[in-house]
RNA sequence: GCGCCCAUAGCUCAAUGGAUAGAGCACCUGCCUUCUAAGCAGGUGGUUGCAGGUUCGAGUCCUGCUGGGCGUGCCA
C-alpha cells in the first residue's frame, strides 16, 4: 500500500513539475514524499516546493499553494494543505487506511516485504573470525549486524548469501598448532611450556585432549604442529558454528582463506598488480604502491620470507567475491580492522574494479557495564566471557534486541544489569508484550464469538475513523517503508525505533480502549481487525530481529 | 605526528539538510471489580563539546579547535 500510493502521489509531483518547471525540469532537484515526522504536519510530507523556488527564483510557499491545488481532490488523499514557509503537507483517506489494514490482515507475514530487488544477487559476510577461540561478546555485535542486515535484504527481494570467511593459514594458526601441542605433551608427563604470545585459554587442553583421545600418541613421534592446527580449526569451527546457531545466526557458505593460497588466487592477485606496475621489492620483500592511491605508505603483500601478508590473500578474496556474480557486497567487520578495508580498496581500485556494489558496516567496539563497572570483553591471556555464556545467562532474544537496537555506527555500552531485568524497563519485554496482548485479546474474541478473520468483509470502518484508531493505521501504513528504508541504508536499528514506536502507541491505545465491548459490537468487530494488524505488524518486525513474538507471557 | 569514527537531557541512545531536537532509564504525581499493571497518563530535565562558514533552512554539510575510542606491523 504505501509504495502504491506515494508512487501515485509522487507522480503527480512529477506532472506538477513539469508544467511549473518547464524547461528548468531537467535540472531541478527531484522531489518526492515521505512519512511527516510529526504526525501534526499531516501523515505525508514533501520538500518539492523548496527544491524548486530555487531555480524559478519564486517564492517556495506560493509554489507549495499551487502545488497543493494539483494534489487535491485525489482519491488517496483527505486533504493537502501548504503550511509554514513551503512544506506540503498530506492527509491520507480513510479509505487507504483501511486499505491498507485489509492488506496487512491478508498478506499476514508477506506484509511488509518486498519483491524491489527480486531476481538481485547479495553476499553479507560477517564473523569471519578465526577459528583460534571460541567467539566472545565482542563477536556479537558483528554476528547481529551482520545478519540483521542480511535478513533486511531479503525481506526486500535480494536472494542473500551469509558468508564467513575463516583464516586458516597463516602465523596465528601456526601459533594455535604449536599451544595444542604443548598441551598434548604435556598430557604425556613431557614437560612442556606454551609458546611464547600462545593461546592460555583452558579450551587449549580440552582440545589437546581430544587429540589424545582421537590420535592417542602417534602424534608424538614427529613433533608436527600442522596435524594440531587442523584438529584445532576444526574442532572450534564446528565450536564457533554451534554458538552462532544459538544466537539464531547460520551461514550458508564458509570461504576457506587456506583455498586462495591452493587455487593460485593469492599468486594470481600479486602478478595482477604487478603486471599494473603497482608493486616493487625492496629489502628481499614485495611492496604494494599504495601511495599512489593517497595511501600514507606503502605496504607490504609478500614478507621477505615468501609468505604473504593478511592483506593479500583478502584483496584474492575479493576479486573471488566480484567473479562470483553478486549486485551487492556488504562486509560486517569490526571499526578496529577500518586501515584494512583502506588496502583492499585501493588494491580493488588498482585491478580496475569498481567499488559501487561493495559496502563496508564497520561496527564501533562495545563495553559491557556490569554493577555499575565495566567487565572485559577479550584478552589473550584466556579470561573472557563467551558469545555462549552470553546467550546462556540473556538468552536470544535479549541479546539480539539489545545490538540491533544500536546503529553499528555508535560505540556501545552494553547495560548488561538492564538486559538481564525480566520487567517493564526492557524494552525487549515491551514489544514482546504487544504481541501477547493481542493474543490475549484474540483468545478473548473467540470464546466471544466475535469475528476475527484476517479480512475486513462486512467490517463497519466507523469505529476505525477515531484519532486513536487512525494513528494506529497511520503506522501499520508505514511499516514496509521502515523495512525499506532500513535495507536499502543498511540502518537496521531503524527497525527496533519504529516497533517501539508502534508499542508504545498500542500500548496507550488498549489502556485507552476497550477492544471488546459487549454493548459495541460493530465496534468490537472493526477493533479486533485493528489489533490484529497490530499483531501481524509487530509479528512480522521481531521476525526480521529474529526476536520471539510470544503469545503469552 | 597522520588516518578512520564519535561528542545530543543526570545516564543509555534516536532524529533521508526541513517545521517546536525525541524515546527509554533515573527522579516526582496519579491510574488495576474490566481484553495481561511486563501496562497507561502527566511532570522535572537541552546554548546538540567550542568557534567560524555554506544554505531559504544545519544536530546533520565544510574548516579550525577541544575532548574520547580505534588504527597507524614484513601481526590478523
Amino acid at each position: 500500500m504505501y509504495f502504491d500510493v506515494v508512487d501515485e502521489l509522487n507522480q503527480v509531483l512529477q506532472e506538477a513539475a513539469r508544467d511549473i518547471l518547464g524547461d528548468a525540469f531537467d535540472q531541478a532537484e527531484p522531489a518526492g514524499f515521505s512519512p511527516a515526522r510529526d504526525l501534526s504536519h499531516g501523515d505525508l510530507t514533501t520538500t518539492a516546493a523548496f527544491n524548486w523556488a530555487k531555480s524559478l527564483k519564486r517564492n517556495p510557499r506560493e509554489l507549495a499553494g499551487e502545488i497543493v491545488m494539483r494534489l487535491s481532490g485525489h482519491p488517496s488523499i483527505e486533504k493537502a494543505s501548504a503550511a509554514g514557509p513551503g512544506f506540503i503537507n498530506v492527509s491520507l483517506s480513510s479509505q487507504v487506511l483501511l486499505n491498507t489494514l485489509g492488506a496487512a490482515l491478508k498478506q499476514d507475514s508477506a506484509y511488509g516485504r518486498s519483491a524491489k530487488y527480486a531476481g538481485k544477487k547479495a553476499m553479507v559476510e560477517f564473523v569471519s573470525a578465526n577459528p583460534t577461540g571460541p567467539l566472545h561478546v565482542g563477536h556479537v555485535r558483528g554476528a547481529i549486524v551482520g545478519d540483521t542486515a542480511a535478513s533486511l535484504l531479503e525481506a526486500v527481494g535480494y536472494e542473500v548469501t551469509r558468508e564467513y570467511y575463516y583464516n586458516d593459514a597463516g602465523v596465528q594458526m601456526e601459533m594455535l598448532g604449536r599451544s595444542v601441542r604443548a598441551r598434548y605433551w604435556q598430557l604425556f608427563g613431557l614437560d612442556e611450556a606454551l609458546p611464547e604470545n600462545g593461546y592460555k585459554g583452558d579450551y587449549i587442553r580440552y582440545i589437546a585432549a581430544a587429540v589424545k583421545t582421537a590420535k592417542g600418541d602417534s602424534l608424538l613421534e614427529s613433533g608436527e604442529w600442522r596435524p594440531f592446527t587442523e584438529f584445532a580449526a576444526d574442532v572450534l569451527m564446528s565450536v564457533i558454528m554451534d554458538d552462532l546457531r544459538k544466537l539464531r545466526v547460520r551461514f550458508d557458505t564458509t570461504f576457506s582463506e587456506r583455498s586462495l593460497h591452493e587455487n593460485g588466487s593469492v599468486r594470481q592477485t600479486i602478478d595482477e598488480l604487478t603486471a599494473q606496475g603497482a608493486t616493487y621489492e625492496q629489502d628481499g620483500a614485495l611492496w604494494l604502491k599504495s601511495t599512489d592511491q593517497g595511501d600514507d605508505k606503502d605496504r607490504v603483500l609478500v614478507k621477505s620470507d615468501g609468505e604473504p601478508t593478511y592483506v593479500t590473500p583478502d584483496i584474492a578474496y575479493h576479486r573471488e567475491k566480484y567473479a562470483r556474480g553478486f549486485d551487492l557486497l556488504v562486509n560486517v567487520m569490526g571499526h578496529d580492522h577500518h586501515s584494512q578495508v583502506e588496502r583492499v580498496k585501493i588494491a580493488l581500485t588498482i585491478l580496475g574494479y569498481r567499488l559501487n556494489a561493495l559496502n563496508y558496516l564497520l561496527n564501533q567496539m562495545v563495553s559491557i557495564e556490569r554493577g555499575g563497572e565495566k567487565i572485559k570483553l577479550s584478552t589473550r591471556e584466556g579470561q573472557f566471557m563467551t558469545l555462549a555464556d552470553m546467550v546462556d545467562e540473556l538468552g536470544a532474544d535479549v541479546t539480539r534486541y539489545f545490538f540491533a537496537q544500536r546503529s553499528y555506527n555508535s560505540q556501545m555500552i552494553f547495560d548488561w544489569d538492564l538486559a538481564k531485568r525480566q520487567s517493564m524497563d526492557n524494552p525487549v519485554y515491551y514489544l514482546q508484550y504487544v504481541h501477547a496482548r493481542t493474543c490475549s485479546i484474540e483468545q478473548k474474541a473467540e470464546e466471544r464469538g466475535i469475528d476475527r478473520a484476517p479480512n475486513l468483509d462486512g467490517i463497519d470502518p466507523a469505529p476505525l475513523r477515531g484519532e486513536r484508531e487512525r494513528e494506529l493505521l497511520l503506522k501499520l501504513f508505514f511499516y514496509p517503508n521502515v523495512v525499506m528504508d532500513a535495507a536499502e541504508r543498511l540502518e537496521a536499528h531503524l527497525v527496533p525505533a519504529y516497533l517501539e514506536d508502534l508499542a508504545k502507541t498500542f500500548h496507550g491505545y488498549y489502556q485507552a480502549q476497550r477492544v471488546l465491548d459487549q454493548d459495541d459490537p460493530e465496534g468490537s468487530r472493526a477493533r479486533m481487525k485493528l489489533v490484529l494488524g497490530v499483531q501481524r505488524v509487530m509479528r512480522n518486525g521481531l521476525s526480521l530481529l529474529k526476536v520471539d513474538a510470544p503469545e503469552r507471557m
